[in-house]
DNA sequence: TTATTAAATTGTAATGTTTATAAATAGTGT
DNA sequence: ACACTATTTATAAACATTACAATTTAATAA
């Protein structure tokens, strides 16, 4: 499963001549397996075992490549730091306000609100980003006892 | 009109125990009368003329308290730094991929897509955000010549 | 009006994330 | 294996945001 994805985004690279390195390899290895959304450090610290001389630079630069090439969604939210996701099919995200967790929601899509967009604004529309907030099961047994 | 969100907003600090200073002052007029989404640098440099001894902390400082209070939205984009949105109506924002513009959208609302977010995952969903990408008119014309 | 008190402002330093840079290294196609 | 470039590394710099302590000020009541 996990070994489809990271061959068609290794062949992705170099479709898009972007060489592929040791720690490339890694850092998409990590994102794929990792079902979480972590951030640049999280990627930096979790790599630190393999590859000890690793720069910080070089997991920010991949991120940014690998976003560029469509493999990797960055995250902004709130907080100080981006998260990065494995695009794998279209989903969004539920977000717990009071710990952070995130769970990927699948849906549909809004292709309708991008229409009506464009419609109204003009623009050419291209995509959208959504994401839901709340609390979770977890923090909500916490808070009602 | 102007004068009725301002002095409502003034209402809202003052039920909450918010102390009403020159600086807050100016800071919600500035947030209400700029139809833009300012970030807390465009606010400080706007607000040097009538302040010059104002600290960025200030600035920052009260736009935390403003969207504690719930008066003030925070969006968070790619960018380097938070862009401050007086909250008016539900609306949403279109993004130019290009230039950077960002125009209000005006639409219903996606409760169905909470309610199914709080079904599939459990969660107690409060609000969500959405934003959605493309090219602006102006930059849509410059590229095709 | 004045005094009181807690909250807000200021100035600055500190933090933390991300980017820029230049030299060293390593992938890729031949 | 060679040559050509992209990439990595290490470090410094840039940048937004926050923390802190000292000073000032808004709100309240006498």
């Amino acid at each position: 499963m996990e070994q489809t994805q990271l061959k068609e985004a290794l062949e992705a690279l170099k479709e898009t001549g972007v060489r592929i390195t040791p720690q490339r390899h890694a850092i998409l290895e990590y994102l794929i397996n990792s079902m979480s959304h972590p951030t640049a450090d999280d990627i930096y610290k979790s790599l630190e075992g393999k590859f000890p001389n690793m720069s910080v630079a070089t997991v920010y630069n991949n991120l940014r490549v690998f976003r560029e090439v469509g493999l990797v969604k960055e995250l902004t939210y709130g907080d100080s730091s981006s998260r990065f996701d494995f695009i794998t099919t279209h989903h969004y995200h539920v977000i717990c306000d009071s710990c952070g967790k995130i769970v990927d929601f699948h849906y549909p899509g809004l292709d309708e609100v991008e229409h009506l967009a464009s419609h109204v604004t003009g623009f050419k529309v291209g995509n959208h980003r959504m994401e839901i907030y709340g609390t979770c099961p977890d923090c909500s047994t916490k808070e009602t006892h």
